[in-house]
DNA sequence: TGTCGCGGTCCATAATATGGAACTATAATG
DNA sequence: CATTATAGTTCCATATTATGGACCGCGACA
């Protein structure tokens, strides 16, 4: 494998010998990343040639983690993926100790509450709850990536993280981010990540999506580390100064809360209920 | 496909070449499958050698699919294969929209509410959710995998079954099931699924954990394919004849909706949302 | 009728993954 | 302290396994 040029993605030949299984991998995360998609694209995605993305596909297919559509040829993740995340977790219950809280705060805000999870260089919006308001941004959903930098989460997120540490990502997904958003002032970023570091909760006045606007604080995990952010958005009218500082009391409050939660769930290791589990596998085993 | 021998897993060099992928799928679910497993017990369950496991794991933790506990050097699913799950569907929007329906079981019985899905000749649990009833059963949890014949919801799925399929199905599980539940009547599971075709809906009486009785009814899709089946458990005492009967009527009322539900989905292709949301997704790209 | 884009397939070749063996390290057990 | 079990590593000859150029068939378009 090419060791100089870095076109396609991740690669290096690894120490040990598995690059099917990463070439797999990436295949499986480029099916994903789109609801339904063809070979062709999939083969310009991945960079691998036509057979090898067809031959993989059907083994993906095989395994039930890719399916096809008879008709339209397109391709999506099949139903084993969904079964396997059912049967992973986020790291320290992230997702499900946050539901209440989100649900609080797009019911009180009356506009969209979302959650969004750190995944390396990006965030991964892993749920959106809806409050009343009719006209509401429908720009970010469950299941969008964004690269740190674009966006409110992506914006608390860096300003939570060691200055240093946030330098350096945003000076490696300045290419990644002028490719999808041409029209995009990394100036602008800079400052809102700076204000977000003093404020303690950063806004995006619709830079990703002219009229969206949001804010959004970053989440720790009881060991300190950046787990994700949580995040308000609403359009334009609906956020001005005063209702930003508003708004920002209950969104730090349910940070804070979730925070407090994941801390309870890590000191107490296993609940009981888990001994009856542990017999019942056995039985099956 | 092997339809001899089925000593280890899925085998046989596959028309193509993608030999590799199919391993790691099922390495991965066997890592699924336990929520936390050791290398030595994964060589065991791959068939596999120790390195080919261990070069295996480490790619699959290098594109996080996989994680290892530092300390007790257990490995886990990892946090993409949470998000890959969030990315995926089940078919026909199956979990979605039998959420409410589920809750409205659990709610009037005050016992537990599942929802199973199809998967071969297992179902899977998809979703529990718990009624008021002070004593409940806990034997089923999210993320368990039953062979066809174990459990109410597997034996309504096998009812709803051609009966040639079931019987071949049933003959097929026999083996697996004697290894797992090695004092299982086999008898009692003709009878009961024969009962479950006139009764249009099943009942486990005890069978796989002693006290834990359950009656669950299957789930048809659009195409008239069993998809899974929904299920009310209880303890024994409270679910005798009598109250099998009178909450078989809200069990099947529930099916019904759900059925109907999927139909109608199924109808309205795509919802005018997406229109907005390919417009965003393209901006990315 | 020609050509372009797409999904899909073949197969000789080259690259890749494999696992036995031998070894280290660490922790629990008797 | 010896023993056992577990995790993990390295080496390397071997052959299993993946690869992609060339090719086919189809439908859309001009």
């Amino acid at each position: 494998m090419g060791n100089i040029s870095q076109i396609t993605s991740r690669q290096l030949p690894e120490h040990g010998g598995a690059q099917s299984i990463l070439r797999a991998a990436n295949l499986l995360r480029e099916v994903g990343l789109r609801r339904s998609v063809g070979l062709a694209e999939l083969t310009a995605a991945t960079g691998l040639s036509k057979p090898t993305v067809r031959r993989m596909l059907l083994a993906l297919i095989n395994v039930g983690l890719v399916a096809q559509n008879p008709e339209t040829k397109q391709y999506k993740l099949g139903v084993d993926a969904y079964l396997l995340g059912q049967l992973a977790e986020t790291p320290y219950n992230f997702h499900e100790l946050s539901r209440d809280g989100i649900a609080r705060l797009a019911e009180v805000s009356g506009d969209t509450a979302y959650l969004s999870i750190r995944q390396g260089d990006s965030t991964f919006c892993l749920h959106r709850e809806e409050g009343k308001y009719p006209i509401r941004t429908h720009v970010l959903h469950i299941g969008d990536r964004q690269p740190l930098s674009v966006g409110a989460a992506s914006m608390a997120v860096l300003a939570a993280l060691p200055k240093v540490e946030a330098d350096a990502i945003m000076e490696n997904n300045i290419d990644k981010i002028r490719d999808s958003y041409p029209d995009f002032d990394m100036e602008k970023i800079y400052t809102l990540v700076a204000e977000a570091r003093i404020q303690g909760w950063a806004l995006n006045p619709g830079l990703a999506f002219a009229g969206s606007w949001a804010i959004a604080v970053a989440v720790r995990d009881p060991e300190g580390q950046v787990l994700g952010a949580i995040t308000i958005a609403a359009i334009e009218a609906r956020l001005d100064a005063k209702r930003q500082l508003e708004l920002s009391v209950p969104l730090v409050k349910e940070a804070k809360r979730l925070e407090k939660l994941m801390r309870q769930a890590h000191g107490e290791s296993r609940p009981v209920a888990s001994l009856l589990t542990h017999e019942v596998r056995n039985r099956k085993r």
